[in-house]
DNA sequence: GTCTATAGACAGATAGAC
DNA sequence: GTCTATCTGTCTATAGAC
């Protein structure tokens, strides 16, 4: 279906280059059809953007309430939801920098119809929060300080490592390349466990 | 002098609205000044913003630099490390978004002269590294690891917050909001220190 | 639903006068 | 060094035929 097809070369497009850099000629020239057709579809170029970030967050939360199915204790739940996040990068690598790029617009080029959809992934991560034994200390964390803690720390070694630039000795850079993100997942989940729970 | 305010006003402008969104004729509009001018002065708009980036680095390995004036201990450098990125982001919050988005773009619309100002920073918090007394599992970790954890916690969560999405209840994130930066800071020192060294 | 053709605005950049 | 005037190219979006 025409419809499905240029929301999902829109995605690739708008994930590689940003919201901006992605014209309309060019994205009919790549889909091979006629750039009224799109108009057909989809009212303007802003609101195909914001289907494109829905079918992103629903296919994401679809796959982040997978890992309710098998009642397991909260770390487990926190492992796998981290690696579910390097799973999502190794499949779709381009989605790091539309959030990244998202991120940094302070989400103003949405429109308010993603913010449930976005909750919705938060309540996923507080499900498990509530699942694990913090520290006093730690009881009353924000889910949003988990949320930018992993989030972040994973797009922003990705990017580094993945950057044109060619950033530090590649020897350097390759210690990590391998396991790279592998790793980078078990450092995250380390961390949160040893310092904020008992 | 004309030049040094154009590098001025454009740092801002690019920081608040990105490479793409940002038009020559709207900043000479804001500057007062005749678009032939700043072409005079610049060669075209992506030599004007790489200048803008490495302004930006250069004070902030100025900055850094400063830290290791008094011959302070490893876990005192770090806290006071990433101390100046909040204090930084307290004081030019529009960097955040500038750097997010150029962490996005995978440094692809930066030139190569940015290089040795960018493994300048890395340098720094590799000293700092040095001075942390590492259990054996993390003596070969690299620095991007921590700079990743260190910027891309700090960096989303800040963005998260000043989110102009109303994500989250207004309450929920108020029990940070007060805190927030000072507290994320904290949060980050005590997982690195406590997870990775002795 | 898909096309051709084009309107109309605005982008980055430059030539040449002063 | 700074200006006016203007070029060329590209953008989003639409009217109207099929």
């Amino acid at each position: 279906m025409t419809k499905d097809k240029i929301l999902k070369v829109a995605s690739e497009e708008f994930a590689k280059y940003g919201y901006d850099a992605v014209s309309m000629n060019n994205l009919v020239k790549k889909l091979e059809i006629n750039k009224a057709t799109v108009y057909y579809h989809y009212k303007d170029k802003k609101s195909l953007y914001n289907e494109v970030i829905k079918a992103i967050f629903k296919s994401r939360n679809e796959e982040t309430k997978k890992l309710f199915e098998e009642n397991s204790d909260g770390p487990t739940l926190l492992k796998l939801y981290i690696e579910l996040e390097i799973k999502t990068i190794k499949e779709k690598p381009y989605l790091v920098s539309l959030a990244l790029r998202e991120i940094a617009n302070l989400g103003s080029e949405l429109d308010q119809s993603i913010i449930p959809l976005f909750e919705e992934d938060t309540k996923y991560l507080q499900m498990i929060l509530d699942r694990l034994n913090f520290k006093d200390e730690y009881k009353d964390i924000s889910v949003y300080a988990f949320t930018s803690l992993i989030m972040g720390t994973i797009f922003n070694f990705y990017s580094i490592q993945m950057s044109e630039l060619a950033i530090g000795t590649k020897d350097e850079l390759k210690k990590d390349s391998e396991k790279s993100l592998s790793f980078i997942s078990d450092f995250i989940y380390k961390i949160i466990i040893s310092t904020t729970c008992k």
